[in-house]
DNA sequence: TTCATAAATCAACACAATGTTAATTACACG
DNA sequence: CGTGTAATTAACATTGTGTTGATTTATGAA
């Protein structure tokens, strides 16, 4: 982003950064302000407005700094691609890399997952969940050691589900209700990919 | 919850709730504090203190109170009961009943989903599927009534995939990375119910 | 090594919001 | 009607913010 050339500078983004991310893991991000970061810090408090206008501009740096990173990932394979090669019980590498890089970096991500998920989301997740899928065929019917693990089965289903509702909020709810449950509908007995080919099951 | 059986309470309650609605959606969640929240109400700043904790508690009680209405809606079927009948057009009961439910408390769920969205989550959604599958294969191929809009296709891929890695964060990042990159490589080439009953495809 | 320069510190400031208290007023309900 | 409770009012200490000006300290370059 910018020069960073001053020793000092370097120094006092690190025990900022630092700072911040011990702090949130102790007290949450509620708990973060200007006055106890810089304390924990061990800098002036000063100090941190000559590099941030708030704990915000700090955040959205951090995150721009990540998603940089993110971007910069070698590895851009496309599942198409991919779905129709490898059939053996190989993850495809494009996801093994960025699942990897999340896990190095997983306390800045530990962070974000937190302050992302609000406490009502996790409970109407818990709710379409509950509501719709509780009675899917479960695992328990063919323990595998492959097969994948009921609770991120359930994940999936919720999440996808709850996306779709967002995004028909985030897009102004312009379609009619009774069309999205009819996306919802298909999506949940033909499956996405039949959905996204536009074709019957069979 | 409690016993609202003064008028005046419930009057002062109502001015709250709706000052609160219309005050995040002027100026959003960070705009909102007892001071202006009350100022909009036109009560006094110590009365909201005779309700509520704090704005947090407020947001809270709301949140109880959907939960309870989502809860009591009549329809519960189940999406396996209804696999096997309906093959038609027709959207499921239960999630037209479910969809109707937010669209008529969408201001309510519009605060909601504003603040559950960080802008760090929705670029990293957007990244997950430019990165992964940007080249599915899209609508424009056919293009039909019944379709369902890209753009929902794509809400549903990005919103699974990230719920399965914030699951994987929320249980404590206890499987190894290349495990979670299989899970979701089976969801995406088996699709979920094919996963979920651990079958391969074809 | 010296030295100009930039970073960091320190103390003080006005301001805004919080949460609480005590005395008073208004009003809903029996 | 009159009684209890809700709501108002004004004041209070406390905490955090963002900024400023003077001063000290450390760095990188000559």
């Amino acid at each position: 982003m910018e020069k960073a050339a001053d020793l000092r500078v370097i120094r006092t983004k690190k025990l900022i950064d630092e700072a911040f991310l011990s702090l949130v893991d102790e007290k949450g991000l509620e708990g973060v302000n200007v006055r106890s970061l810089t304390s924990k810090a061990g800098i002036n408090r000063g100090t941190f407005y000559l590099h941030y206008q708030d704990i915000y501009d700090l955040m959205e740096k951090m995150e721009d700094q990540i998603i940089e990173e993110m971007n910069a990932l070698p590895a851009q394979s496309i599942p198409e691609q991919l779905l129709g090669s490898g059939s053996t019980e190989e993850p495809f590498p494009s996801i093994v890399e960025f699942i990897r890089f999340m896990n190095a970096r997983h306390r800045f991500f530990a962070v974000f997952f937190a302050q992302e998920g609000t406490s009502f989301g996790k409970r109407l997740r818990t709710l379409i969940h509950s509501r719709m899928y509780e009675k899917l065929p479960r695992q328990a019917m063919n323990p595998d050691a492959l097969a994948v693990p009921d609770d991120y089965i359930v994940a999936y289903f919720s999440s996808a589900h709850f996306g779709v509702i967002r995004h028909w909020f985030e897009s102004g709810r312009t379609l009619p209700p009774e069309q999205v449950a009819l996306i919802l509908t298909r999506l949940v007995r033909d499956g996405p990919l039949l959905t996204a080919l536009n074709r019957r099951p069979e």
